[in-house]
DNA sequence: ACCTGAACACCGTTCAAGT
DNA sequence: ACCTGAACACCGTTCAAGT
């Protein structure tokens, strides 16, 4: 795949302008790192999607046979690994400390949602990832954490709360890269009059259907939340 | 399980008992349907997980050749579909005809989570189906949204009721196949010392983890969902 | 119409050879 | 230590040949 040329150059963040092909042997300069796989695999999805990402087209990316990779990481679910920690960062917890808690957590349910709408493939990775191997993740748990110890949410509530409103971000992600259509029941009305009712009932003006059930879900996810606060806290 | 012989013997429901190996040409009584698939799919996922789940296996469950599949089914893309349509008809229903409308839903939810626990890599692929292509699906869709219609939930909040649990509803699928330690900071503790306190200070009589954040974000909804009910009307 | 068997264009990963 | 290039053991899918 011509290097050289526009799809094959590295990006901007990687190590060399092309020129010719690298002999086999040890570099003098490492032309690998965690950084610059991570790097140049979020720029692989955003340019390609994950589909078509593979340990090759990262490769590619990188200017690097597919083999290189493997003193680097152990194996492409690692990559995945790494992309998902990295992805956290872009996740608004900046709320926490600007903000009330409650338009705190807002803020940051609808900033998670968005970034994971967009790298679905994640999500069930995320959701089984000890946060020991991802500390990106641990310090957005971190914020949150204090953010509902702040408001007075009783310690014992504060991690089925974190995973509660994270269970129903994940599957919201999912949800948000639904086709618009996907409850137009068809020929099958018929036999769904009540369901095929309530979809026709929807307040229209209000906004995409996936936003709606989002800020039903989490209006009462923080109402239930509020409704534990210990009396006389902060803010 | 334990079917006649070891590995390669259709399942109790197969067509044939074994037999000598089938010549190429058309048999004389079909071998293959969208039933005898999917039910073969359930089976050989239940016995070998779903990383082992390939075509190849699936044919060999069926005892035809991988290429014989693909004159009933486009990829392997529509199996998975098909069987999530069926793995629906394990959610339970039954309360939504039997309970007041809050325990039907109660049942519907915990079951449902339960049963996608068992199908992790089905929650992608059902979670963008449109439900034109999936009558089981809709089916459920249908009894739930009777259940809510008849508790006096207003129309137009319906579906975005139902669209906020079933999100929560997978994000807690995903959950409940985490490893018990997935919170565990381990040597980043220090870090993150407000986190590592929450994850202590949980109640350890109250169950799994993650069945109290199931449950803490199952009452939200609920609450949420009965304070929007039209008054007066029935349960 | 619907099977078999060979073939195709991939995949992720391993490993010897090279510096 | 860390690269290249060849090789391995798969994958899902296509298609001609057969009945």
């Amino acid at each position: 795949m011509a290097d050289g040329s526009p799809a094959g150059a590295p990006a901007a963040t990687g190590p060399e302008p092309s020129g010719p092909p690298r002999r086999a042997g040890r570099p003098h300069e490492n032309v690998l790192s965690r950084k610059l796989i991570t790097e140049a695999a979020l720029k692989a999805i955003a340019v390609e999607g994950y589909s078509a990402f593979t340990m090759s087209s990262l490769a590619r990316r990188l200017s690097v046979a597919p083999s290189a990779l493997y003193n680097h990481v152990a194996s492409k679910q690692e990559v995945l690994r790494w992309l998902q920690d990295h992805v956290m960062t872009q996740v608004d917890v900046s709320g926490f400390t600007t903000e009330p808690w409650d338009a705190a957590v807002r803020r940051w349910a609808w900033s998670y949602r968005d970034v994971f709408a967009g790298h679905a493939p994640l999500i069930p990775i995320v959701a089984v990832l000890p946060v020991a191997g991802a500390p990106e993740t641990l310090k957005m748990y971190e914020k949150v954490a204090s953010g509902l110890a702040a408001a007075g949410v009783p310690a014992a509530l504060i991690v089925p709360g974190i995973v509660a409103l994270e269970s129903f971000i994940f599957g919201s992600a999912l949800d948000a890269t639904a086709p618009a259509d996907i409850f137009d029941t068809g020929e099958l009305a018929e036999t769904s009059p009540t369901f095929t009712a309530a979809v026709g009932a929807q307040d229209r003006e209000a906004g995409a259907p996936a936003d709606n059930a989002f800020r039903f879900g989490l209006d009462a996810l923080l109402a239930q939340l509020q409704s534990t606060q210990a009396t006389g806290s902060a803010d």
